[in-house]
DNA sequence: TCTGGGGTCCTTGCCCTG
DNA sequence: TCTGCAGGGCAAGGACCC
């Protein structure tokens, strides 16, 4: 293990939350919850005013609507996120071209191999720039850990949350490790925690204490090992920067369980044509086509096939996934169906033939997207999801305060903006149309708007595109 | 109260092959 | 030809992460 703290270690505050509380004034101190709307819906992030009604991640949005009824409850722009998140990881290769991005709000950076750090001091220093052009540029708040290994640097970094920096000296980790929860190391979940608590273990000390061969016995061969090493702070893992996907997948889980066979089946044969769709995105095929069901009382099976050869066929892989469904019960009805393709490859089986066969390999064959009945948009009608932005012809830019009733009310401000008025439209009215996201900060002269505003990363309402 | 979506990795058991 | 064994591929499930 190295002997200075210079891997570092980056995670965005409340990193949805966050973004949205910037391009819309009148949420800034306000609790926001962004997740999914529906009634199955639950908290991808929840803003730190949020989080003190004990609204947190991954909680059912009904639970945190109880919790925190006056709560801004949006849906995720992923686009927008996506965008910014591209600027924060330009910041960090600017530092070193050992980037290990680990989510859209989180990453990894060897800044000794870019020679950015060499020791306590220099790491230090990159730290509290980083902090700062992250703000310069996004003006959004990050916590960087600093320490001599990734799980260190990691812990480092939730410790400095939020808007802080933490750097773990070396020779310091055990003693601070040693009376921490066995949960605070990465890879114990609740699952492994109750195991471990069930064996008496509670601290990282403890861990330490059990020694590997019970560790192993408690966990398993991989996880026991790994565990012992975590628990001394031994940690060698390399930053890698490109890693390649293992598995391309779609799920969907609906609103009421779908009890008609039929209708599993037609929306199998989607799922299927979107996997498809993302895998050909991404120039992959693949070999294993896995089928996913959770029924109605939340257990969940998966079936998977492996075929001869990878493909990207839709039709190859929706017949693959309906045979996987021919052997799946699902009487009593299913909450949520999944397909995806695993054993990727850069090639298909297709190509092999052709090329065994000299033929001049063809291009990829387009299908139709099929858009399922209950999907399609009603003629006429126009949809606006809460917190996307729009524009009005006299009033100007703003963004979906709700909808519902044939009515939209719209919150009229702009992220440079005081908190503006709010505004009620019939969902119809022809002065009303979706827009693009504005950049958080204002853009420098001479800078491209593609650099600043995200284009197309609305969800454009249906009947509008 | 009622549990998303997209991933990764590991374990276990079975079957086939040499 | 039969048996035992080891190893690999595959299938299914579970845990974990953001």
């Amino acid at each position: 293990m190295r002997t200075a703290p210079t891997i570092l270690h980056l995670d965005m505050d409340a990193f949805f939350a966050s973004v949205e509380q910037a391009s819309k004034p009148s949420l800034r101190g306000k609790a926001v919850v962004v997740g999914g709307l529906g009634p199955r819906g639950v908290v991808a992030t929840a803003s730190y005013e949020a989080r003190v009604f004990g609204v947190h991640s991954a909680m059912p949005m009904a639970q945190a609507r109880r919790l925190a009824p006056n709560a801004a409850y949006l849906v995720p722009r992923f686009g927008l996120y996506r965008s910014i998140s591209e600027q924060v990881m330009g910041l960090l290769r600017a530092l070193s071209p050992l980037v290990e991005p680990l989510s859209l709000d989180e990453a990894f950076v060897d800044l000794e191999a870019g020679g950015a750090a060499w020791d306590e001091r220099s790491a230090r220093l990159a730290g509290v720039r980083l902090r700062a052009d992250i703000r310069a540029v996004t003006g959004l708040t990050g916590s960087v850990g600093l320490a001599a290994s990734k799980m260190l640097a990691k812990i480092a970094s939730e410790q400095a949350k939020p808007d802080g920096l933490v750097v773990i000296e070396p020779g310091t980790e055990r003693a601070l490790l040693g009376p921490m929860s066995v949960r605070t190391l990465p890879g114990v979940g609740p699952a492994t925690g109750d195991h471990l608590r069930r064996a008496g273990i509670h601290t990282v000390d403890e861990l330490a204490e059990a020694g590997e061969d019970e560790l192993v016995r408690l966990l398993g061969k991989a996880h026991g090992h790994a565990l012992y090493a975590m628990a001394l702070a031994r940690d060698d893992r390399p930053v890698v920067a490109e890693r390649e996907a293992k598995s391309v997948s779609v799920e969907d889980t609906y609103d009421v369980d779908i009890h008609d066979r039929t209708r599993v089946g037609l929306e199998v044969q989607r799922l299927a044509d979107r996997c498809v769709r993302r895998l050909r995105g991404a120039g992959l095929s693949g070999r294993t086509i896995v089928l996913k069901v959770r029924r109605y009382d939340f257990s969940t099976l998966t079936r998977s096939e492996t075929l001869r050869g990878p493909t990207d066929d839709p039709a190859v892989i929706r017949e693959a996934a309906a045979r996987l469904l021919d052997s799946v019960d699902t009487t009593g009805g299913v909450r949520l169906l999944g397909v995806g393709v695993s054993g990727l490859a850069d090639y298909t089986q297709e190509d092999l033939f052709a090329q065994a066969a000299g033929e001049r390999v063809a291009g990829p064959v387009e299908e139709p997207e099929v858009t399922p009945v209950d999907e399609r948009p009603v003629p006429g009608e126009r949809r606006w999801p809460a917190g996307h932005d729009v524009r009005h012809a006299v009033y100007g830019h703003g963004w979906v305060q709700g909808s519902g009733l044939g009515r939209v009310t719209v919150r009229f401000e702009t992220p440079g903006s005081e908190p503006g008025r709010v505004r009620t439209f019939k969902i119809d009215d022809p002065e009303l149309e979706p827009a693009d996201p504005l950049p958080l900060v204002p853009r420098r002269p001479g800078e491209s708007s593609a650099e600043a505003a995200p284009a197309g990363s609305v969800d454009l309402p249906s009947g509008s595109a």
